[in-house]
RNA sequence: GGCCCGUUGGUCAAACGGCUAAGACAUCACCCUUUCACGGUGGAGACACGGGUUCGAUUCCCGUACGGGUCACCA
């Protein structure tokens, strides 16, 4: 039989990360096994609906490469995919229930089941349970509103199967006689679910943990009607860490106050798709060998429910930022410089310093959004601390500093801009004065760029900043150093 | 609180009764080097605890502790 998996979100107009590891393993569920993933949009709840939330959906799914094979917005032969056009086809299948005996009117008030709960009562009473074909009648006549609740077995137990848990086995007295069709006649959510995931013909339930203790009541249903139960996938949560008020460190659901955990957040301080959906395959899953680098179609291959985790996972922004350098390191000179190129514009960078920029640039940068930070010192040369020419492991003080650049400045100043040229220059005085590279490589980096720490070595420095700037700068510098 | 689930280094994790318990991130040291990165080499670091079962338990069983989830006319 062909596998069908499907995503059920909500429009919150938000994707959290768990969400879309929730909907990446439904999709790898799916395509491992050539099957379907099918996109099913769940807004039942018209108090929460958000505007334009539902292309937060789509455009994520887009974005991180899980292209759904049917949905609301191409289509496919088991819709329609949103829940708010269905409302009218869950009521039937819970009458027919009720006809059979296995569902039944429920006329309690809101405000005797709150009166339950106060008295210390667990669950519902089963009040309505057995009322008589009279009283139920009578009831109806006067149009006392109503819920539809489904009988369930008050003794014994219920065991079921899950994939990653394995089988797990509940006492039936856990069981409440649950809702199915709420006195507004719209179903709830784990009635349409049912429903929908039968008549959508979905054969794996992929969905995070916190349904393995309700999955005995979705069975509970599958029975009634006489219907196949799906295969369960259950997985782990993902969590965060975070420190409390009085400074300790607490792991908890991961949520807003960990940071960014929204997918959009994170794609907007720079982390490629490809590395969030990598990172986040490999929390809550791992693979056979010890490969860290998955592209879809390796994950695809690769993927199997063997390697779920059982034990939640802590997300950790350190390994997803290894992850996110390892695709930058991996890129061609173009697509690189694609997506350098923005930040490029932004310092006034002209296109013939490109190659070098995005050569020295690409080991250097973990996320896009570094680029700015890298090349500040483009822009803004201010009266740095001239401590900085004192470095020992390059041999320089401000002594050997000064004696550098009077030299260097006017030998540059006669020089054809180009990096070879500087090179040549700056090492091959080096070694007329039988001093260390470094001894003038440090000075001319540090006169030039004014802050300790470069991207790319003293040639690079002055190639950026061109030869007038660079000139400038220099003696700028020197001036300050003879003057102290 | 009842019920369910989980527990290998700081983090992600392998191992599905038999080893000196992999690997990755982070961390530290050293090397490379024109600063910083990249890269290379190496170091430190774990089976929650207590009972069983077994010739032998990280692995199986039972408790304890800790963590999480769930108990709606919400999804």
């Amino acid at each position: 039989m062909k596998i069908r998996t499907r995503f059920a979100p909500s429009p919150t107009g938000f994707m959290h990360v768990g969400n879309l590891r929730t909907a990446l393993y439904e999709f790898l569920t799916a395509k491992h096994g050539g099957g379907d993933f099918v996109l099913r949009i769940e807004d039942t709840d018209q108090e929460r609906y958000v505007e334009g939330a539902t292309d937060v959906i789509y455009n994520t799914l887009k974005i991180a490469g899980l292209t759904h094979d049917e949905g609301p917005d191409i289509g496919g032969d088991f819709g329609p995919y949103v829940q708010s056009e269905r409302v009218g086809l869950y009521k039937p299948y819970a009458e027919q229930l009720v006809k059979e005996g296995k569902a039944y009117y429920c006329f309690c008030t809101k405000e005797r089941l709150e009166k339950l709960h106060e008295d210390g009562v667990i669950g519902y009473d089963r009040h309505c349970r057995d009322l008589s074909a009279d009283e139920i009648q009578k009831l109806l006549d006067s149009n006392t509103p109503y819920v539809i609740r489904q009988k369930l077995p008050l003794t014994g137990e219920t065991t079921y199967h899950d994939c990653v848990y394995g089988d797990i086995t509940i006492s039936n007295e856990e069981l409440d006689d649950q809702v199915l069709i709420k006195a507004d006649s719209f179903p709830t959510y784990n009635f349409a679910n049912v429903i929908d995931d039968h008549t959508m013909g979905i054969t794996h339930v992929v969905r995070g943990s916190e349904y393995l203790s309700s999955t005995p009541k979705y069975n509970a249903l599958y029975d009634a009607f006489g219907w196949d139960i799906p295969t369960y996938i259950h997985l782990p949560l993902i969590m965060g860490k975070s420190v409390d008020e009085d400074g300790n460190e607490v792991i908890s659901k991961l949520s807003k106050r960990h940071g960014s955990t929204g997918f959009m957040d994170l794609i907007n301080e720079g982390y490629l798709p490809e590395a969030i959906i990598n990172y986040i395959a490999l929390l809550g899953w791992a693979p056979t060998t010890n490969q860290e680098i998955f592209s879809m179609e390796e994950l695809i291959a690769n993927f199997d429910i063997n390697g779920i985790s059982k034990s939640p996972s802590v997300f950790d922004y350190n390994k997803l930022e290894w992850v996110n350098a390892e695709y930058i390191k991996a890129m061609d000179f173009e697509s690189f410089t694609n997506y350098a190129k923005p930040y490029y514009d932004q310092y006034g960078l002209t296109e013939d310093k490109y190659q070098l920029l995005s050569e020295i640039l690409q080991p250097r940068i973990t996320r896009f959004t570094q680029i700015a930070e890298k090349l500040t010192f483009l822009k803004e040369f201010s009266d740095f601390d001239l401590s900085l020419f004192e470095h020992k492991k390059s041999k320089s003080n401000k002594e050997t500093s000064i004696a550098a650049l009077t030299d260097m400045i006017p030998a540059l100043e006669a020089l054809d801009w180009n990096s070879e040229a500087i090179s040549n220059l700056l090492t091959g005085y080096a070694t007329e004065k039988e001093i260390k590279n470094s001894v003038v490589m440090w000075p001319v980096r540090i006169g030039a760029a004014g802050v300790a720490v470069t991207p790319g070595g003293c040639a690079e420095v002055l190639i950026l900043l061109g030869k007038e700037e660079s000139l400038k700068r220099l003696k700028t510098s020197l001036d300050r150093l003879t003057k102290e």
